[in-house]
DNA sequence: AGGTTTATTATGTGCACTCATATTATCGCA
DNA sequence: TGCGATAATATGAGTGCACATAATAAACCT
């Protein structure tokens, strides 16, 4: 018996599959109020504490919209949701069978321009590490990043050889961070990042911005331009 | 009191919060087995249930890996995601606080190229409904998109007068799906595309392709070619 | 009628108990 | 020593209960 439990009564995850069985057909159309969790829990005979789970499951997805006192009501459109992981390039190249370089091309510590220690909500005179380097997949390029870090949040990182490991590797293993900001978008290759990634200047290349906070201080802020035709998946 | 309850006991979320502050602080180091959840609760002073409950959250959140038997360990990269809703064009440029506006620019009825038949897992010979169309912010370009949609999922589009409402809010509003895919990059502007948007040929643009499924039969097909400048920001 | 207080109601959360299930570790035997 | 059966263990899940909290509806008093 694929969803039954003892004495016929359902979990939590059948319950909640009943529930969006219900969304889907209309049953419960968009909009509209549903039972309450005791009426459900007596009708599908099982507890209470079974119903608030599965509820509480498919609000969470953005099926239902729940609010005390005023019962649980399905949402009038689903507004669904994909999922990005923020990629460690090292490891998206690995997962993908290739073998992945890394070059790194500069490496300076002085204050950035004033957009980037504006963006960082940093004073335009503080010092910040600056990198390019290049993300190779299978000796070809990958990924041109353009990184400014915050020495004052990650002091060590300044004496880390970063001509051996990559800067995101070595972040992601030894400083955590709180969130972050995420900025996709799509760009011309400029002169530089062109000659880096063996393309046309004004070739269109997929652009990500990352910067992340650990608590009130920034810790890092990264641009990342992908090779030519590259394409990010994502399931919803 | 901000984080305790009846009893100084802790409530699921103070709990989570502790186990979060442990892990950044590395008190629990990345790959590390953390006591269970009865050791947990008798340390906090709180039921076990609470800490199932708080552990099972940052699980769910990428921070912890936990198996029966196996215990609960830290990860070792605490593997970050974004959320990225699905966007609803009409809604988005609302939400901006700009006017929507929409232009249908061709629809047909008819079979596709071998590739959309087959992104669709349809026969070749399958009829189609091909959309272009036109959205406007503030009567300037916004996004160009080009649609399939599959007419034996969704008869009843056949019958709607797509040049005043867009075929999206019109799904949305009238179709279930199941699940999708969502593909994001960056491509240069083709002809039709460029003179739509108001823009030169080979204008850098960022590109979405989605793909949403109702159980095995597939919805719609669109690819949607942001305005020049476009980014897409998330959080983390 | 108008505005304030009070009761009602649905969800949110916590707890103690019970059993299920997936592993892992251990024991016993050949 | 090797291998299969068995026990031990940590998480997963369900139930019944109690109480907390937010939002609303009803009662109440000018």
């Amino acid at each position: 018996m694929p969803s039954e439990r003892r004495g016929g009564a359902l979990g939590w995850q059948a319950v909640r599959d009943e529930a969006l069985r219900r969304i889907r057909a209309r049953e419960w159309p968009p909009g509209a109020l549903i039972p309450n969790e005791a009426d459900l829990a007596a009708e599908l005979g099982c507890a209470r504490t079974t119903v608030n789970r599965a509820l509480r499951d498919l609000a969470g997805a953005g099926y239902l919209d729940r609010r005390r006192k005023g019962g649980t009501r399905v949402m009038q459109t689903p507004l669904r949701k994909a999922i990005l992981p923020i990629p460690v390039i090292r490891q998206e190249v690995e997962a993908r069978g290739g073998s992945h370089g890394y070059r790194l091309l500069s490496r300076h510590l002085a204050p950035g321009p004033a957009a980037v220690q504006a963006r960082l909500s940093l004073p335009p005179d503080t010092p910040l590490l600056h990198l390019r380097a290049l993300h190779l997949i299978d000796d070809r390029p990958y990924v041109h990043e353009d990184r400014w870090i915050n020495p004052d949040a990650v002091p060590a990182i300044l004496g880390v050889d970063l001509a051996r490991i990559d800067a995101n590797s070595w972040l992601v293993q030894h400083v955590p961070f709180t969130h972050g900001e995420l900025v996709l978008g799509a760009g011309a290759a400029d002169e530089a990042t062109a000659a880096a990634m063996d393309c046309l200047p004004g070739t269109a290349l997929f652009t990500m911005e990352r910067l992340t906070w650990l608590n009130e201080a920034p810790v890092t802020l990264v641009t990342q331009h992908f090779a030519p035709g590259y394409r990010l998946g994502l399931s919803f």
